[in-house]
DNA sequence: ATCCTCCCCTAC
DNA sequence: TAAGGTAGGGGAGGAT
């Protein structure tokens, strides 16, 4: 309770992560520090290193990937305390069993007598340790039976070096309750064609130890850890003999076995045992995913281009008008700046370009366009039907590729698959860069996505650094999801790599079968594996598949959720990140047990409503979500916290204008239009150093202030010109800025039916300010446009008239009854006349406006508006003040103005004209009585000329002065408080 | 009550 | 050297 008070306050959170984390190096690692100091104390803790500073932490606060890497860690940990917790349990009901398999761990391959369940059980009982995966540095034993001259080569391969052993060891040593040596038990084909092998296996496998079970012959020397390890991994010996086609085939024959066998039996999955072997023959197992691309890339042409509009900035369209654009800095020497915005003009597009987390980031759009929503597709509403009609049981299945990032690249590195690998920009052992993806050999040594490589490094010093292919990865999750839609149309997508699929209604299909189907094409097409999760709702298939990983499934029948959650580690629950883990860790809450033993209200008095409700449901094991289509986006933006620097307000410009063009581009990638506009900055901390990270934005405070307008736009110059209104807000000194972005919301669609929308809504508050520029400006009704196609703001109260202010205070004094003109707006209209229009009217229109309706008559509107100039000054009588609209517009135009910088004014002489035009008609404001009081004035620019110089600002604050003082005073009273003072 | 802005948190 | 983005859910607190 206490805890999440701290919100309220800017700072809360911050002290709040700070006091977590005085220890990180990572100024963005902060909170998973305290998971990794836990789980892996020493490594970790060196690796991160000590961390003084306290300010360091909440840097990156925005950093949703501080704490990502760490899950793995959980999920090992989360087995281990299943595992343990198993094993203590077994070895309550039979206390006078041993640990005679102490420091063994063994990983069973392929069918075995007794069965892997069994061997499990026996290695539970008696001390030792069963992966359910298969790890070369985790695992001391593979057991197996005989097989088969063919498969030999593969499991050599496959076991990377590690003793190759009967389950008659197992069974043996029990009976002899001690551990004998396995070198007699070794497997005999093995045994005979490698007699080498036992004397490197001694040397590596000694079991770890305490000397009380040191009765095994084959117990040598504590020979240490690292360099057992180093032996294993850099001796290429073993793994060579393999072909990585085979380890291919090899999984792809075994992922069956493994799915029953040992991944399967690991804790939850039910032993449904029928459709394992019903599974299909592999037949092009050997076709290599080279080969594969065809259908995808003929049918769409899966790509990747941070070009395109949808995905990035489009390049060469720019001229940088950066005149001082020479690498000079007051602060940072020219070698500090090279990858900063100060060193590059194409910075933007140059960031986009290489960014992982950008390729995840928008990857959603891009599959937008590549599956549009299927018309049979099970749209996500919320129809509460769950009143259990349905008495046959939902079926989940999530799906994940396994180290997506490293398996795609991977591929043309077959020898690399069993040898740490990671992906990486960089392979400097002293650099920051970040881990993206690291393999499961690579997660042995802890290795996780978003740490530094130089830990990483640290970790594993022979670790092999591959460089992405954002185009392959393109290409593979497109292949993935042609898969997935064609085994099912209930596909909801999570991220380029994983998808929940709906198959309850898929009658007559194994949920399990069909996963271990989709799989294995998966594989089959891409090369990559894939893990499996089946469950009766999302969540449990969700947490099924961590349980899986990798190459494996795992389904989690409903009887044994409870059992399953009870030992699970909290943060392992999607929604619970590393504060929601803290938080509840203050009150001892550590697992999901645990977490069940508070009440409903509880939670919601400490978390709120819907995060109190969703960790009651969580924790056991209730999830409503329906998987469902991807819904329309709500917003779209673009930001950038890396390389930020700027020297002063035209570096600071030239990224505005750049990151609105990236937004733009990205609007009508997107198809939509946007009325609210947010302009983030971090701002570095008073307090903070140089960053831990090379170019990061170190430990930021976050600020945002956004402006809602009163028509939906994308154009880059109505961005642009937003854009430096918002940003004048921001007192801020340049130098301090570390990251910038900008986030467009209350989106409409630009499809035919929105458009039709638009333009009558356009006509209709055409028409009405024309009809009503006749009569007297008419006062009433109470306005409040919540559909908001065309008018916006509140209403502030008044009677002759009414100062609005739009979400950011720019004050608007308009009229009530503009909403009058919505009102017509939905109903359709028909385009008003030519002739009907008021020109007056038109003319005031921003450019983009007037563009548009142009385009509705066809080109013709310039041409009248040409002739109505000719007749001289007579339109300026009804130009600004006979229509409350008219003003408006023309204040807001005005204001657009006001921050235009001149080269965007100038731009169009058409457009400069119009302003001119309206700004002679503000001008005369005072004369004009009655429409006088439907100005609008943005109150920010009174005290924004200081940041915001530019050339009209004079003009406008004429225009301002010009005002009336009593009508001054009232609309700075008018204002949001918090606008007056922050101007 | 409901909307709005400004945040935080989370996931990949 | 390095490329710490993107989007949604949700809540506090103020305005209406
Ligand atoms: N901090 C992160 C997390 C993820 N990713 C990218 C790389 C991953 O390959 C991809 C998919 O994320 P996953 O969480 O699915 O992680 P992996 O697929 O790499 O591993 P796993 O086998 O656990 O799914 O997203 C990233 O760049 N940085
Ligand atoms: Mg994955
Ligand atoms: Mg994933």
């Amino acid at each position: 309770m206490s805890l999440d008070s701290s919100r309220s306050a800017n700072s809360g959170p911050q002290n709040l992560k700070r006091s977590f984390n005085s220890n990180s190096s990572n100024d963005k690692g902060n909170s998973s520090n305290s998971k990794k100091r836990k789980s892996n104390q020493k490594t970790l803790g060196m690796a991160w290193g000590p961390n003084s500073l306290s300010t360091s932490r909440s840097s990156f606060r925005s950093s949703p990937f501080s704490d990502f890497g760490s899950y793995m860690v959980e999920k090992n940990r989360k087995l281990q305390n299943q595992f343990d917790a198993e094993a203590s349990n077994s070895s309550l009901s039979d206390s006078s069993t041993k640990p005679i398999f102490h420091g063994v761990s063994i990983f069973v391959d392929g069918f075995t007598v007794p069965s892997s369940q069994e061997l499990r059980r026996y290695m539970l009982n008696y001390g030792g340790r069963f992966e359910n995966y298969f790890s070369r540095h985790r695992v001391t034993h593979i057991i197996c039976s005989n097989l088969p001259d063919s498969k030999i080569k593969n499991i050599r391969s496959f076991s990377g070096g590690l003793p190759v052993v009967k389950p008659t060891w197992i069974l043996d040593s029990v009976a002899a309750k001690r551990l004998l040596s396995w070198v007699p038990y070794q497997l005999d084909q093995l045994a005979s064609n490698q007699p080498t092998l036992s004397a490197f296996f001694t040397s590596k496998f000694s079991p770890a130890s305490e000397g009380v079970f040191t009765a095994a012959i084959c117990e040598v020397k504590h020979a240490t850890e690292d360099l057992c390890l180093k032996d294993a991994s850099t001796d290429a010996k073993f793994s060579e003999e393999g072909e990585p086609s085979e380890w291919r085939k090899k999984i792809t024959e075994e992922h069956d076995e493994l799915m029953r066998g040992n991944t399967d039996s690991k804790v939850i999955e039910e032993p449904s045992s029928s459709y394992s072997e019903a599974s299909q023959e592999v037949k092009g197992v050997e076709r290599s995913y080279l080969e594969q691309d065809d259908e995808s890339k003929e049918n769409n042409g899966p790509q990747y281009c941070p070009e395109q509009p949808s995905a990035s900035v489009s390049s060469h369209c720019f001229d940088n008008h950066s005149i001082k654009g020479l690498p000079h800095s007051t602060a940072l020497g020219p070698s500090k700046q090279r990858h900063s915005t100060l060193g590059d003009p194409n910075f933007v597009e140059n960031y986009f370009k290489n960014s992982r987390l950008h390729f995840i980031g928008t990857w959603r759009n891009r599959y937008r366009k590549r599956f549009p929503s299927l018309p049979n597709g099970f749209k996500c509403v919320n129809s509460h039907l769950d009143v259990s009609a349905d008495t046959q049981k939902t079926a989940i299945i999530h799906i994940d590729m396994d180290c997506f990032f490293v398996s795609v690249v991977i591929r043309s590195h077959p020898e690399l698959h069993d040898k740490p690998v990671a992906v990486c920009h960089s392979d400097n052992p002293k650099g920051t860069a970040e881990i993206s993806s690291a393999n499961y050999p690579a997660r042995d040594y802890g290795i996780r996505a978003g740490m530094f490589v130089r830990d990483a490094k640290a970790l594993c010093t022979h670790l092999v650094i591959l460089s992405y292919n954002f185009e392959a990865y393109e290409e593979v999750a497109d292949q993935f999801y042609n898969i997935l839609h064609k085994h099912c149309n209930r596909v909801q997508a999570v991220s380029c790599d994983e998808a929940f699929l709906d198959v309850t209604d898929l009658e007559g299909e194994d949920p399990q079968l069909l996963a271990s189907v989709i799989r294995k094409e998966i594989f089959e097409a891409t090369g990559c594996t894939a893990s499996a999760g089946i469950a009766v709702n999302m969540l449990m298939a969700r947490l099924a598949t961590r349980t899986a990983k990798p190459n494996g499934q795992c389904y989690i029948s409903p009887e044994r959720v409870d059992e399953y959650l009870d030992q699970l580690p909290i943060k392992a629950l999607p929604g619970i990140g590393h504060v929601l883990e803290e938080k509840l860790k203050n009150r001892n809450v550590r697992t999901c047990g645990q977490l069940r033993m508070i009440s409903k209200d509880s939670l919601q008095k400490d978390f709120r409503f819907k995060t109190g409700e969703m960790l009651w449901n969580y924790c056991r094991g209730v999830d409503n979500r329906l998987v469902g289509t991807i819904q329309e986006s709500k917003s779209v933006g673009a930001e950038v916290n890396w390389g930020v620097r700027f020297r002063d307000l035209q570096d600071t410009q030239h990224f505005l204008l750049d990151l609105c063009k990236e937004v733009s581009l990205r609007l009508q990638g997107c198809g939509v239009q946007g009325r609210t506009f947010t302009l983030k900055i971090k701002k570095r901390r008073k307090d903070a150093g140089e960053p831990a990270k090379y170019m990061g934005c170190g430990d930021c405070e976050n600020l945002s202030h956004s402006t809602t307008v009163p028509l939906a736009t994308d154009d880059v110059e109505v961005l642009q010109r937003i854009t430096k209104q918002l940003f004048g807000f921001f007192h801020i000194d340049v130098k301090d800025i570390r990251g910038v972005g900008l986030q467009v919301s209350r989106l409409e669609s630009v499809d035919t039916s929105k458009q039709v929308l638009e333009r009558n809504s356009l006509k209709s508050w055409l028409i009405s300010a024309s009809a009503r520029s006749e009569e007297q400006c008419d006062i009433n009704g109470i306005a409040k446009d919540r559909v908001g196609t065309d008018t916006e703001g509140r209403s502030m109260g008044g009677n002759s008239g009414v100062l609005c202010t739009d979400p950011v205070g720019n004050s608007v004094l308009r009229t009530n009854n503009t909403s009058n003109g919505e009102g017509c707006s939905n109903q359709g209209l028909s385009i008003p006349l030519l002739c009907d229009l008021d020109m007056g009217v038109v003319e005031s229109l921003p450019s983009e406006l007037l563009s548009e309706l142009n385009e509705m008559y066809g080109g013709k509107l310039v041409d009248l508006i040409a002739k109505s100039k000719g007749q001289g000054e007579n339109s300026t009588g009804s130009l600004c003040f006979h229509s409350p609209e008219l003003a408006k517009v023309a204040v807001e135009e005005a204001e657009r103005s006001r921050n235009s910088d001149p080269i965007s004014l100038s731009r169009t002489a058409a457009e400069m004209k119009g302003k001119q035009h309206i700004l002679d008609g503000l001008q005369t404001v005072p004369d004009s009585g009655a429409g006088f009081n439907s100005i609008a004035i943005s109150i920010q620019g009174l005290d924004n000329n200081d940041l915001m110089p530019s050339s009209l600002s004079q003009v406008d604050t004429s225009v301002l002065q010009q005002l009336p003082e009593e009508l001054r005073a009232d609309i700075f009273e008018s204002l949001p408080e918090h606008r007056r003072c922050k101007m």
